[in-house]
DNA sequence: GATTGGCACTCAGGAAAGCTGAGTGCTAAC
DNA sequence: GTTAGCACTCAGCTTTCCTGAGTGCCAATC
């Protein structure tokens, strides 16, 4: 007998993984099992059906395909499908005439900056035929830049929050009087003095210390200068969110077909919390990352593969955006997009 | 021979319209073609299903009811709907116990206006289990109160439009020179002075009016004002909307089965557009409207009916609010969920 | 040892056939 | 006007059969 091969060493052999690169690409196509036949054929190697076979079987038993029943072709496991993007994946870059569209579209994209992130997403949606998402800003890179009270009527007042961001938030405020112009400008202006250029973060926590701790000995109006700042400031924290566009897209892939959970995924969107959850994780990352819905515990995502890439401003990310769509999708395609998208709109949002 | 009746009176005799009485809600309950021996048990007057085949027969000649295919029984035709709608419905009130359930909902709602439409759309399609929409307030009710601008760095000016309805629009403005802050305000001061209280459609109009008018001998800075006004005040038009909750609840109805029309309709639920412009022919009614799908021309709405009430507040009318579900719904519990929906949003809106 | 052809086997999916139950329209009688 | 009876229709289910696409395994060949 010849040596036993270490068991750790279940390392595919060149051919086997030429097979499964064939075999996924395959069935990415045609959504179908691939039998040995078509596979040979495939594969540019002049093989039979019957070597094929042989391989599909090795293949099989590391866990990389598996049949459906005896009868039908090989569909790809999720493992095979990691296995796939994480190494035999040949991704070209995308034609210089597609890259210029993007970037044309998202510099018309809107100077409004939810609009521009609206339309990114649009965007994403509309060139992969999936559903396109991009976060809004992580909050933690958020800075106070200015404060401003404006009088209304009936005791209330209308506090305006600008941020680094460029974003404003409003709200209206209840108080207990009506307050005059002047009364909320010398407000605003304390407030400005105080924390312009600060982190979002310690803003909220300075304000609430202050608020605590000086409530004697300060001034009435300083009071109530931070008494309503500490309400605008809370505010703006919870704004942390996501834009997605062409959901039913997703309608037409039969992969997700059970409308049970294409509800579930569409139910999500509206919630909103789980996908935000699931994004934030890529936030991190370097470059595109591809997440296979199985693959995390969510029963959601099932048969869905995310597509990733953080987007970044003068080298800080601020964002995630990326695709959703079946497991079965056009990779080789999709990640140049996603990653492209990614850097045109960093270098979109620097210029503003 | 007996005298002949009169063509134009196909009056639908007393029995019939109990028949297609019962017979509707037998297909509102169970979604499926009605027989003779079932409506005959159903519909109260003790007769053998011979004669409800008769009378069958007869509604069928009127275009009230049709069947699918020579055994089956008999489904409502849209117009055996809309004659059900008009005059058949039997709508209980709605028990006390529910009345203040939806009370209640309303007044937790959230202090925000849009946060407040957005929990009473949610809260309809809750209690209906289908979709609940709400518009936005209509454009013409809104009135000019109050503008101010802030200085931001890099050539941009943070505009702020506050209206009658307590909305908040803001809208950064790019110049073409930086302004400070004793110049913002006395442009704000000059365009409130100006328009304060006035519709603002015709603050529109009188901007650019003005704005081509005195060109020459208005002092620069009224004209930069102008300039700036007329930007923000054309934002704030295109802001008419509505909120949208449990879309997928209609994923449910069979009856709405081929994905495609589901896909479209819910196409039509991001694009906007053409709901709105459906539910402001409903703006005027008076109480609760039932639309039927196939009524409109719309392919969109096919299989769907839509309930609506406008509501008000001081007795002029906001927006309209409703239900979007398939035309089988059941009509007897959603219109009055509907009607006291609106009263008690329109109460809720005075008192804020 | 890798590759191939051959063979027996499996199985999904479609077509054809038959049955059943729910329903119909029509007619003649009450 | 109402009813019973009868012949008829047809969707939908089940059963059977067939086909084509695929498989695994084995023995022969390179």
């Amino acid at each position: 007998m010849s040596a036993k091969q270490p068991v750790s060493e279940t390392v595919v052999s060149e051919r086997a993984q030429r097979f499964l690169k064939a075999l996924i690409e395959r069935y990415i196509r045609d959504g179908q099992p691939v039998g040995s036949r078509t596979l040979a054929k495939d594969a540019g190697l002049d093989l039979s059906p019957a070597t094929v076979r042989n391989v599909m079987a090795d293949l099989e038993d590391l866990g990389l395909v598996s049949s459906p029943h005896t009868s039908a072709g090989r569909i790809p496991t999720i493992t095979g499908f990691r296995m796939f993007i994480d190494s035999l994946l040949t991704v070209q870059d995308l034609q210089e005439q597609e890259v210029e569209r993007i970037r044309a579209e998202i510099l018309t994209g809107g100077s409004e900056n939810t609009d521009l992130l609206a339309s990114v997403s649009r965007l994403l949606s509309g060139v992969t035929h999936m559903a396109g998402v991009v976060t809004v800003r992580r909050q933690e890179r958020t800075t106070f830049r200015q404060i401003e009270f404006l009088p209304l009527s009936d005791h209330r007042v209308l506090a305006i929050l600008v941020t680094n961001a460029g974003e404003v938030h409003n709200r209206i405020l209840r108080t207990h009087r009506d307050f005059d112009r002047a009364e909320l400008d010398q407000a605003a202006n304390f407030l400005n003095k105080s924390y312009a250029g600060q982190d979002m973060e310690s803003v909220r926590e300075r304000v609430l210390k202050q608020l605590n701790d000086t409530r004697e000995h300060f001034d009435q109006r300083m009071t109530q200068a931070l008494r309503m700042a500490g309400e605008v400031v809370n505010v703006s924290d919870s704004r942390e969110d996501f834009l997605i566009a062409g959901q039913t897209n997703l309608m037409e892939f039969a992969d997700l077909a059970s409308l049970e959970q294409l509800r579930k995924l569409f139910d999500a969107f509206t919630e909103k919390r789980e996908i935000l959850h699931l994004l934030d994780q890529f936030q991190h990352a370097d470059g595109v990352q591809i997440f296979i819905g199985e693959e995390s515990g969510y029963q959601l995502l099932n048969g869905c593969s995310v597509v990733t890439a953080p987007y970044q401003v003068n080298e800080k990310v601020v964002g995630v955006l990326g695709v959703i769509g079946p497991t079965r999708m056009n990779y080789e395609r999709v990640i140049p997009v996603v990653d492209v998208t990614a850097r045109i709109l960093g270098a979109a949002l620097k210029n503003q």
